[in-house]
DNA sequence: GTGAAAGCGCTAACAT
DNA sequence: ATGTTAGCGCTTTCAC
């Protein structure tokens, strides 16, 4: 059961096998008649191109890598959502890697998408090892930082300071004049640690004193994450008067067990998120928290990674802030 | 700047290709000296071995296409995640394309897959045009369709019947004593037009009057959408006694809604979701739903694959009724 | 345990 | 507009 190749189309149809190809990738370039009795060989044959040979013949791979360090965040998968509109409509190939949240296994996604020969790389992060970082300098193709601001891009670094933003929204409960204000947070990747440091930074400049929890917790199922880290919280410390969690869905879990308590938000206790996720403008209370651009950073991204594809140079290092916007609802009191 | 290929690695360790192939892929069959010698060189120059060569090479992709609906989805991702797990952990790649539910686009990802000779084909559905289902038939690889029960499934099919699923839904309303039962739902693919089914068929064996809400909404960020239709649908109809929301997050933005105009649920409103998403049990109060068992399905899927790839054979038709579990909870008086 | 030769299925470059 | 030739970078097969 020999598979069919652009040979046997060739033979079956009378042409030379180029012409087949010519009219699989550019069907302008042969006259009409040899093009319907290609097309006519590769219907009778069932004839699908093998693309590894296309792209070692071609030296093209036509894919584009995906870094991303899990699936089960609706954050990645609007960014993945712009990443992919824009590429697949170019013409590319989307691989996406995911690194769960380890930086060897991101070096590992590296490696996997570079013998592959991808045309450019595109990671959620600026967090590598040394080794990984190297691989992606040799490799000479454009490389796309995403979601954080780095000190020192690869290439191409668009995001948002999460800092700032975990600064953002303390001041925003600070402002409120709350002073006992806890963070929750599960496991803390690198961009929670940015926002907790947002906060310590926020709390250190109005002298208050530092209140978190952090708890080290499988990532997924966030709702159901926060209502036990809240639980935890009230069981354990004195009530705080407001919460910032280091996302919106811990912090429809905390609303969600401090209603249950009978805990009034925002009266006895304020929340806000963060991501700004759809649900946070329709809950009750609405959820105050702060917006993150995740879809326009995949969208810029992919431009990017084109526009500097179709140079066919590697890009000058850039930085892009994309900035946030703070959200102030009812769950603060708004 | 030619990329560095196995014949440089052989020339700067002084051995031949072959063996620089053997260092990398078995690299027992190889001397405790040469391999030295050849490790070295490789990290010397940075080398990256070509997959498509060697794909096309040894006619192995030691790739698995799966094909799912959308990545915007929990259910999506849980799945995955089991199929990454056993997959990746057995040497495969796994390529993941999205259809973005459409029969359509699902035939071109089947192209796609099938052009990079994939060793098997893992999909979300059972709904195929025509030729898709042709393709995968001539291709004489392993195919195996989840998450819904085939009549005639193409090798494999792992799922359950989500028309049962509606009915069991549906039922354990009407046991609770409601007659006026909405079914509510934003697009309706396969999978939600078969719990509408089930419904269908409850309200009928019980005697009741059909009372749905369907609408054509985007799909994602369903929490929101659901608040969204339970306004809706309290604004134009006569209050329902129940609800049966075809997934959780339409079931918690229903509760939202009803929540935000003072209406008690269970008392006035009973609500029942469907997936048994992580929130349902700690919800307040907790969300009655219907458990479907993705994650089993990805996981049998997967091993499934690694069976009829290792016997080398197109395995027998076989189709496994994975089944699901209603939990009767708070929110519909338990 | 190691190597030489041949070829996987395409496409680039150069004819015609 | 079509064909010829050569080769992409690996692995297979067979020999030593």
């Amino acid at each position: 059961m020999r598979r069919v190749t652009l040979d046997d189309v060739a033979s079956l149809a009378g042409v030379s096998p180029i012409t087949v190809s010519r009219v699989l990738r550019k069907p302008d370039s042969v006259s009409e008649p040899l093009r319907q009795r290609v097309n006519s060989a590769v219907k009778e044959l069932g004839y699908v191109p093998n693309i590894a040979a296309s792209r070692l013949a071609s030296a093209r791979s036509h894919a584009i890598g995906v870094i991303v360090p899990t699936l089960y965040n609706v954050i990645f998968a609007e960014y993945l959502l712009a990443l992919h509109e824009i590429l697949v409509d170019a013409g590319f190939q989307v691989i996406v890697v995911n690194s769960r949240y380890s930086e060897i296994e991101e070096e590992n996604a590296i490696k996997a998408l570079l013998g592959q020969r991808v045309e450019a790389v595109i990671i959620a992060g600026i967090h590598h090892t040394t080794h990984a970082r190297q691989l992606l300098t040799r490799a000479h193709l454009p490389v796309v930082e995403t979601l954080e601001l780095s000190q020192d891009p690869i290439d191409i670094n668009i995001g948002m300071s999460q800092e700032s933003a975990g600064r953002a929204a303390t001041q925003h409960l600070i402002q409120r004049g709350f002073k006992r204000i806890a963070f929750l947070s599960g496991n803390l990747d690198h961009r929670s640690q940015s926002r907790l440091d947002g906060y310590y930074l926020a709390m250190r400049e109005a002298g208050l004193e530092d209140f978190e929890l952090v708890t080290q917790r499988p990532r997924h199922s966030s709702i159901a994450l926060g209502s036990a880290l809240c639980a935890e919280m009230l069981n354990c410390m004195k009530m705080p008067e407001a919460i910032f969690c280091t996302d919106d869905n811990l912090a429809l879990g905390a609303m969600q067990e401090c209603r249950k308590r009978g805990i009034g938000i925002p009266y006895n206790i304020s929340i806000i998120g963060f991501h700004d996720l759809e649900f946070a403008a329709c809950a009750s209370p609405s959820l105050s928290s702060i917006a993150s651009r995740r879809y326009e950073t995949g969208k810029l991204a992919a431009e990017k990674v084109l526009a500097a594809i179709h140079a066919s140079t590697r890009p000058a290092v850039e930085r892009i802030d994309l900035g946030f916007e703070v959200k102030a609802r009812e769950s603060t009191g708004d």
